[in-house]
DNA sequence: GCAGTGATCATA
DNA sequence: ATGATCACTGCC
């Protein structure tokens, strides 16, 4: 590898910072546009990979006829209605794992779900990839939990996301239309 | 187009 | 205890 190229790797690496709880404490849908760019970062054991984030989809609250919390806390959906930066995952169809992160205030279910990093296409082959299932619900996205979120300086260009309705909530009513999906175009 | 797969929750 | 549902994926 010539040395320029490294130098700027490096210089890149040292401008990594893994985002603090106040950047999820703000609307799910805001959140969501903003971890486009982002790198999800998993360390198992002494490998760690870090995935660009390329699709994501903001679940914003109770009154989101799609989202999880909209019929109150209960076992599966505790974790939403606590602080923001914390992991939410479940299990969807009896095989795939998904991942969210929580976002906005305490007692306000909102969250933001994974969609796509790196080359995974999809919620669940994303989890699968990066071996990620019910061990990290409920753990802070930081390093102590294997699981966190970088900003590694990449920026988006101007008009570079596309914002789409969800996908697979068409039980949804008015808010299966709502553009809450957003996407890098570049990915 | 649709089968696979099992946790979750409401109902009883 | 039982049954419907489900923020998906891969093969037909």
């Amino acid at each position: 590898m010539p040395p320029r190229t490294a130098a700027i790797q490096n210089a890149a690496i040292q401008s990594a910072v893994t985002l603090p709880a106040e950047f999820y404490r703000r609307p799910a849908d805001i959140v969501a546009r903003e971890l486009l760019g982002k790198y999800l970062v998993r360390r198992i054991g002494d490998e760690t990979v870090a995935l660009q984030i390329h699709e994501t989809e903001a679940y914003v609250g109770a009154h989101d006829l799609a989202c999880h919390g909209r019929f109150g806390c209960t076992d599966r959906t505790a974790v939403m209605f606590g602080p923001a930066g914390y992991w939410y995952t479940y299990l969807i169809y009896g095989m795939h794992w998904m991942l969210n992160v929580v976002t906005g205030e305490v007692d306000q279910p909102a969250a933001v779900l994974f969609r796509g990093a790196g080359n995974s296409r999809g919620p669940g082959k994303l989890c699968r990839e990066l071996s990620i299932d019910k061990s990290h619900y409920g753990l802070p996205a930081t390093a102590k939990s294997g699981l966190w979120i970088e900003d590694r300086g990449y920026t988006i260009r101007r008009g570079g996301i596309l914002r789409t309705p969800r996908i697979g909530i068409d039980y949804a009513g008015a808010w299966k239309d709502k553009k809450l999906r957003y996407v890098l175009k570049d990915s």
